[in-house]
DNA sequence: GATTTTATTGTACATCTGTCTAATAAAAAT
DNA sequence: ATTTTTATTAGACAGATGTACAATAAAATC
């Protein structure tokens, strides 16, 4: 049996209209009611694929984490990871942002749910967790692995609240270079 | 003038009434109208005040955000802002977040909006801008402060999100000494 | 204590939510 | 091409939301 033609229809309608409404209202003032009139969905069949309008959004996000995910990947192959060679030109994370700029701005709204940020989380955290294993892991034995590597994902994921806090307007070059000095003197705390 | 007393009394009910249910029920199952029924509150005088239930929410998180930002600032003090010099029983952020863990846990919930996240990141992070301009600012000229100190800010939260995740199962007394661990070998891109 | 100010109430309204049903239409399977 | 399966629809329901207004009650002010 093949997926259902009706479903997929209704899946796309629903995701370009929560688009088309997204250019000219925030993403929490749009009902379902209104996002299946503009879909001309029934409401009723609206509840039969999602739960809520955030349902909707996800689809689109499903793209942007795979970007990410690759985006963050390239210093690591860049580098044979051996990451004390990177280079600033190696960062790709700040383009990948950049590029999804309009969604980050949504993604990191004060009034969005933190299960989008622990989206971003989770996705920095897993290809972390792959590589500082190879490294650290048997080096480090009185440290457990998983607080060290939360610590570590979400001090890059300051750097995107303070991105997107300032309105995107440092540059991405700028950006890339802060990170290789922070990331090198870090941290404040050394002896 | 002085404050109306009626001001005082809704305000109190509502948030007793939601300190009440919260027992109960998640936080974002509780409705506007359930609050205001067992506040015995109109529900239009509601609105004079808050603007959904998180407004009531709130009010809670003051006196923990004030407790947050002391337990912070402790080892500082206690190192006399020479925070190499830190030991483990110095720590008093997880004893805080311990303390607080039935508000914490539904901070961190998925659904919560990242305003209050935000809320513990500014937090901490204005205490950790005055106390790094001290250190770092004038060595490390190279480096923009903000990024640096939202990187450092995010990090230590990764650490709360971690042991939320994680359900609260690892002690005080080894996360204090993961802790230090953590802040003494870092960063893993060191040279 | 009388007067003034204002917070609260009761009521109403249009809209949204989440769920359910029987009827229909559209796809898949044969 | 016909049958079978199932997604969608229309309609209805109780409850929630956000706003508005005049009436009332409870404070503050004098």
């Amino acid at each position: 049996m093949k997926q259902d033609l009706r479903i997929i229809k209704t899946q796309e309608s629903l995701r370009h209209a929560l688009l088309s409404l997204l250019k000219s209202k925030p993403l929490e003032s749009i009902t379902i009611a209104e996002l299946c009139r503009l879909a001309k969905i029934n409401r009723g069949t609206f509840y039969l694929h999602y739960r809520d309008v955030h349902g909707v959004f996800k689809h689109y996000l499903e793209v942007i984490v795979e970007d990410l995910r690759q985006s963050y990947k390239e210093p690591y192959y860049k580098t044979n990871f051996i990451i004390k060679n990177i280079e600033a030109d190696m960062i790709k994370i700040f383009h990948h942002v950049k590029k999804y700029q309009d969604f980050y701005k949504i993604i990191f709204d004060e009034k969005m749910p933190i299960t989008y940020y622990y989206l971003l989380f989770d996705t920095v955290r897993s290809f972390m967790k792959e590589t500082v294993n190879k490294e650290i892991q048997e080096t480090e034995s009185d440290i457990k692995i998983d607080y060290l590597i939360s610590y570590q994902t979400n001090a890059i994921l300051g750097i995107l609240i303070e991105w997107h806090r300032e309105g995107y307007r440092t540059s991405i070059d700028e950006l890339n270079q802060q990170l290789i000095a922070i990331i090198s003197i870090n941290s404040p705390f050394k002896k």
